[in-house]
DNA sequence: TGGTACATGTAACATGTTACATGATTAG
DNA sequence: CTAATCATGTAACATGTTACATGTACCA
């Protein structure tokens, strides 16, 4: 048997809570991992088809609107606790923005700056909804006693890398100013 | 005329400092870009085969044990100069870790401490691997006077995202162990 | 009754990954 | 002379992206 990438695994994590169409999974997926992990419907539907094709989903009865619920079936579960249990895969790094600075002598005067403001007005936004979003989490968890931690946890993540991000545009100046820095 | 691609635009970007060959350019790809960027020997020919035929770099005379030396044409610096002065796309966020975190109800016990313990080693060395090559490159800088500023503030980068990183795994057993935040 | 949100899916293509095959040159 | 490194390339496949086609149900 093939084993799990990434992105089925997580359709099968999500399914782990219920039966789900496609169309509830690329929600939920958006909701609950789309900070730190992107997928298409396109994606959706094609691994449900091959999961399916496998046995490690089920298809229910049709729905309302043609909604078809998928569950996940004991293979699907198996499959699933192996997938996690494994290493994690390495981390994506792709950066464009720091291919735009390594070749920045190809610029148009001014074009640099441009950039660089716009980037870090959409670092600052990111910010500022992981903030939000960490606040609710927290204030939810204080009034019901139930905190969740892991969801805080990934947002935590979020939050120090944006908060990074914005230190190192703030420092950027400073860079490229020529004084070598003090050591 | 298709307009170009993160990574076969970043090989033009190299080849404006000379010919380079395919096995040059997979080299100099990871040496000056391979912290934020990855691709691989077989995505190189492929994108040099590629612009060979839309005209955007040129073979020269094959040297010692086959060597085939691209140079960028004119239209090839045409290209990268617009593709460089466009909006960086949207940064690729991809974290394995954080899917294993959001589905870690599902590890045996155990398993997610190994797990975090490795990944914040890994992440601990990348900080010193490059605190370190910031360090030649400043020391070098003050040596000559001639401070490569660019790669310094592509390195400064990594540095602030791992410092993040470590930051984070150290504050996650607080956020685990059930206390809610101050705030 | 008409627009919006729900819902499924396909097609075509771009990009990325892994594995393999082949030969040239150099260093020990 | 032989192992390592240099060097090119193909094949097969996996994954990701964009665009399109189709139809359903709700609500204002």
């Amino acid at each position: 048997m093939r084993s799990l990438n990434a992105t089925a695994a997580s359709l099968l994590g999500l399914l782990h809570d219920g039966p789900l169409s496609g169309w509830d999974l690329v929600e939920a997926a958006q909701a609950r991992i789309g900070n730190y992990w992107t997928l298409t419907q396109s994606q959706v539907y094609r691994e449900l088809s091959r999961m399916t094709d496998d046995g490690l989903v089920a298809l229910g009865e049709t729905g309302p609107r043609e909604r078809k619920p998928y569950r996940i079936t004991d293979a699907g579960r198996a499959a699933f606790t192996t997938w996690i249990n494994g290493d994690p895969a390495r981390e994506q790094i792709r950066v464009p923005l720091l291919l735009t600075i390594q070749f920045s002598a190809h610029l148009a005067p001014g074009r640099l700056e441009e950039i660089l403001t716009a980037e870090r007005a959409t670092h600052a936004e990111r910010l500022e909804k992981y903030r939000a979003h960490a606040g609710r989490l927290e204030l939810y968890g204080e009034l019901d006693g139930k905190l969740d931690h892991v969801r805080l946890a990934t947002l935590r993540f979020g939050i120090r890398h944006e908060e990074a991000a914005l230190a190192w545009f703030d420092e950027l100046p400073e860079l490229f100013s020529g004084t070598t820095p003090p050591r």
